[in-house]
DNA sequence: GTCTATAAATGGATAGAC
DNA sequence: GTCTATCCATTTATAGAC
């Protein structure tokens, strides 16, 4: 299931240019990031892609999509497990796993001014952040709350994008990072179940 | 002292130019804002803009250097510390300090995919990340520490930027951040001084 | 220091052939 | 589904008047 509503999945082409424009945006930022450099990635020309999306928001909006679907599952998951702090300490690995899976793609939700405003404006994506937080935080966060959930998700984001943290291997970064979360929102220290 | 040899100080004209060209990097990112913006924003022209720099990258430097330029303070500020407990507590400090007193800005220098681009590839950047690294976590920082620093400056950033957190007040947002950044870095709790 | 005017390139986007 | 060709707006940047 995916985040917007009636959009069911992407065809092939579609997602060879999602998959080419997440790379670029990762590197260069939406704004920085033209159609013709998407098309030169894939080896064709502007009109194929205008073929498969009608704009340029068109792509943004998939890739959003796309990268959101990812932490859907991870909530639904937790979710299954009610309110409880194994709840927590589920999404808290699920998320972490994603970051770790995707490592330099992460920063492109989070540190991108026009995927912000994206994820700030379309209402579905507001969903998610405010199940996420949810799950992690109990039904009603106060100031400190908020607080502390945007700071995991800075955390992560942050860690990721930096040059010397990206030389770790997965195993080393993530139990560090689970760690290092598990302090911000208050889980036990513990040894993971990998 | 600015991070940039040789360039000492900036023409009030320039700073003109920078104010608002950092203000709409905060909003649109470096690659979506164009020189026409920050000329509609001065109401003055482009040309008037190529008189005070060269180039838009002379004035995502000299953005860069301005923005530095503060953290520089507060590394040295806690430099005089030695290499204390006392030392990180200060530093700490006033980075949280200086990250709530710019708020809507600090997004720019951590979250820009252009901006990051500059501060990892011109060395008197990525000095001052390490000058702060070595106070923070010691001389010499292990995987562990990486992650740490990485952790803690994107866990402020990505605070801030949240839209939720932007409602807080100073105070209230400063305490949360100074607590939660403590955890991370292994500073005992305390009521700070102010 | 700021203006008008303009050059040269690139951006998003469309039409129509294959 | 992809191509060539094209349109129009906007971009960075410069030249030269005031």
């Amino acid at each position: 299931m995916t985040v917007v509503e009636g959009v069911a999945r992407y065809r092939p082409a579609q997602m060879r240019v999602i998959t080419a424009a997440l790379g670029l945006f990762a590197e260069h930022g939406v704004s920085g990031t033209s159609l013709q450099m998407i098309a030169n990635t894939m080896g064709v020309t502007k009109a194929a892609i205008y073929y498969q999306f009608k704009t340029k928001e068109e792509i943004v909006l998939a890739v959003a999509d796309l990268e959101l679907a990812g932490l859907e599952a991870a909530i639904e998951a937790a979710e299954a497990e009610g309110r409880t702090t194994r709840a927590r300490e589920v999404l808290l690995e699920r998320v972490v796993d994603l970051a770790i899976e995707r490592r330099h793609m992460v920063g492109v939700l989070q540190t991108d001014p026009v995927m912000m405003r994206f994820l700030a404006e379309h209402e579905p994506f507001v969903r998610v952040t405010d199940r996420l937080f949810a799950v992690l935080l109990g039904d009603a966060p106060d100031a400190a709350g908020w607080v502390r959930g945007a700071m995991v998700s800075g955390a992560i984001a942050g860690a990721l994008a930096h040059p010397r943290v990206a030389q770790l291997d997965d195993a080393t970064l993530r139990a560090h990072l689970l760690a290092l979360t598990r302090r911000v929102v208050d889980l036990p220290h513990q040894t993971d179940g990998h």
